[in-house]
DNA sequence: AATTTTGATGAACATGGTATTCATTAATGA
DNA sequence: TCATTAATGAATACCATGTTCATCAAAATT
């Protein structure tokens, strides 16, 4: 009667695949993974894996999704945590994040390193710069017009904040997380405040 | 005695290579090009393209080579050309890049956009930087310290142009190209120049 | 404890791409 | 014209994919 898959055999097989793709992310390059790599380090059989994955990026997503979310939710639980800026809001409050990956740098540089897996990368970029155009939505005037569309200007805080994520990845974090806050808001901020303040009627 | 490859033959044929390739790459994502289609497209046989190149991504380099590089030389014949901006050089001068970009938009947008192809937007990516890092080190006191080194500021930098140009390129082209060589100017321009006046003498 | 349901398994299979070899053919430059 | 060199395609060994199926083992249900 009971149509949970509460089978303990299924959350073992899950778990174990995995486990194996986190392991062998942490080794080579995403793309080089294979199913059959998988399947080896898990110790399963093949029919096994395509009984619960379609591929190995259904695996992936699925896979990681935990993941994902808490790195994303660190980001959206934005600007309240975070007061000591002082007159300005943040916009966007990157402290949390900053720690968090720091806490897991291995399995983070694996993901968004410049060896990282890009399908991860489009789909955090995505989320996080949906979450800043709202963000800046509410912060506008209705008639408000820029040079730049808040489209822009959310997609560039996303890049940058992705970019620094990885050059810090991939240089062996030399700062800080706090420090890594810092020079974000230092030097993104500026020039997002600039365009949102002029106007198309300014110029 | 003629060392040089000036067989006709073979120029044709890696010719016809390098068109299928450019060809294929503005059709389908690049990662699902096998070799298998470039030589059904060239209509070559399989031996040929490999006694040509080693592979796919051996093809992608030297086939690619004249296009990456204008796409470079336009960044770094920086910044003496535009002197508009008055009284700061623009230590990066996107505005011929934006152009050209416009002109190839196709194929750019297969190469850069959101499906673009990685190897190529880091190869770019890298050269631009090193680039950038020079401008700044021949800008600074040699004792110069900001909160951020120059080697951040400049993958910072490059970093945001690229995803300009992919945001530019994925979503139609919304604004002239001068109009993104100024986004970009006012977006990263403040930031940058902001944290290369901190010094950390003074914070 | 007995029974039924469900997942795991591995072998087999068809498919399709890779990268190499080699003998043959054709185009090229001298 | 002719020696050289490239193109060709057929053959090959290899490996990964994704699917099927009959069998086995471990669950849940009674």
């Amino acid at each position: 009667m009971k149509k949970e898959k509460t089978d303990r055999r299924i959350q073992r097989t899950r778990q174990l695949l995995s486990n194996a793709l986190i392991e062998l992310i942490e080794e080579q390059k995403y793309e080089t993974i294979t199913v059959q790599h998988i399947i080896d380090r898990a110790n399963l059989g093949r029919s096994t894996f395509y009984s619960h994955y379609q591929s190995k990026e259904d695996l992936l997503y699925r896979g990681l999704d935990d993941i994902i979310h808490s790195l994303i939710w660190d980001v959206e639980r934005s600007p309240k945590n975070d007061q000591e800026n002082g007159i300005r809001q943040p916009l966007l409050s990157t402290a949390p994040l900053f720690r968090d990956i720091q806490e897991q740098r291995r399995l983070y540089r694996a993901i968004l390193g410049g060896n990282g897996i890009e399908l991860v990368r489009k789909k955090i970029h995505h989320h996080i710069s949906v979450h800043i155009q709202e963000q800046i939505a509410q912060l506008l005037p209705v008639d408000h017009r820029c040079i730049a569309s808040p489209a822009v200007i959310a997609y560039h805080m996303a890049g940058t904040l992705l970019t620094l994520l990885t050059w810090w990845l991939d240089n062996n974090r030399p700062y800080k997380p706090e420090t890594m806050n810092e020079i974000f808001q230092e030097l993104v901020m500026p020039g997002v405040w600039s365009v949102l303040k002029t106007t198309n009627a300014q110029r």
